[in-house]
DNA sequence: GTAATTTATGACAGTCACTGACAAGTGACA
DNA sequence: TGTCACTTGTCAGTGACTGTCATAAATTAC
């Protein structure tokens, strides 16, 4: 498993030249002034190419994000099953920032380098939260598995939408500052996550608890 | 005021008329499977004209939900300031409600259509999120300004984000069977605002709680 | 009432995101 | 080394969306 052979590390290196040339266009020129055609020039790919790697354009500033939220689902897999639904998700989110934390410095770099885009970029931060959402009936089907409770259940719903809602100020709504810092990342996740629990009532994730 | 002018009103009947011919279109056919070709082509207006009327494809179906959370918008402002902010928030909610149990009944079928065609279509749901979350930054510089804190204040952020939340499982995921009657709608956001107060600790978004 | 002015519309040309199809090049593997 | 699978480039095409200009209709001025 160490060597992938050529052609897999060939398309690796090509998607990361994608990703770092759209990064640096969007940043200098702006998203929308940037188009697919230059992106696949700066890496002396054709256009068509470009596409087989991503659906859309978008896609090229949210793929990062979007191995993130795989990350977290992951993680929520891996959690015991009788771990509160909030607790659970928590850990699964914290997942996201040890990832960052613990791997290539260059990739940490190019993730908070596509976050900055992505923040600055109206249209690239509504391609974010729509994925997010898409990922949000992953997480529901999850926390219903573990809770054992039907399809129709408003539980579940509740209590995905509300952690998503909370991830997102953790995560999305940074100061400029933040950006720089995975550190500085996982400390405004951790105050957010703090705040939500001195929020909410003991066992309010659980179900049969509003009597 | 009575009369707006025989142009201002061929133009309100021309709106309407080019959202009524989408949704149809949409629902018969599927929002991708349909062109602003085939749209404008059903009102008998040119396509140029669609994009008079509308910016993108996609607005057609949402400008109605965009005109309730303007309505949203103008109920918050009215809220006495010494409110709590997610009892405000949630009193705003239900205006949009009221609105549509008063209003015209052919507006209220129409406003019900849109939000079966948006809940049906992956890309318009999307969509929809994504002015929600539009809107989210114009509520927390309300709720930031009722309550005096500074820009860069948590709070707002997070209770906007929670509320948000509440009222997306409230009015977006509903049953089929909901979205026949606006009652059953505003049963469904009652309930989903009652779990929430019932969730969270008394005094949970005021400034100073959590001590 | 008619003339002047504003405003909505249609027609046309053009850009750009994105896709299907086919041919040619390149790594994988016997 | 030769065959096979996969990746890429080229090309042609669709559809969303925009700028521009001329025309027609509604509003206002006279």
């Amino acid at each position: 498993m160490r060597r992938p052979g050529l052609r897999e590390r060939k398309k690796q290196k090509t998607r990361l030249a994608l990703i770092d040339a759209a990064l640096s266009l969007f940043l200098e020129q702006g998203y929308e002034a940037t188009t697919v055609d230059q992106i696949a020039a700066a890496v002396d790919v054709s256009p068509r190419t470009f596409f087989r790697y991503f659906a859309t354009k978008e896609d090229v500033a949210l793929s990062l994000a979007a191995d993130g939220q795989e990350t977290m689902l992951a993680e929520l897999a891996t959690r015991p099953a009788d771990e509160a639904p909030f607790t659970a998700l928590s850990h699964a989110a914290r997942a996201v920032v040890t990832m960052l934390q613990e791997g290539d410095l260059d990739d940490t770099a190019r993730f908070l380098r596509a976050r900055e885009v992505i923040d600055a970029t109206p249209a690239l931060f509504a391609g974010s939260v729509r994925r997010l959402m898409e990922n949000e009936r992953r997480l529901i089907a999850e926390i219903s598995r573990r809770q054992g409770t039907g399809p129709d259940d408003l539980l579940p719903h509740f209590v995905v939408a509300l952690f998503t809602a909370v991830a997102r100020v953790g995560f999305e709504l940074c100061e400029p500052a933040d950006l720089d810092d995975v550190n500085a990342l996982a400390a405004r996740l951790e105050s957010t996550l703090t705040l939500a629990e001195s929020s909410l009532r003991p066992g309010w994730d659980r179900p049969g608890h509003p009597v």
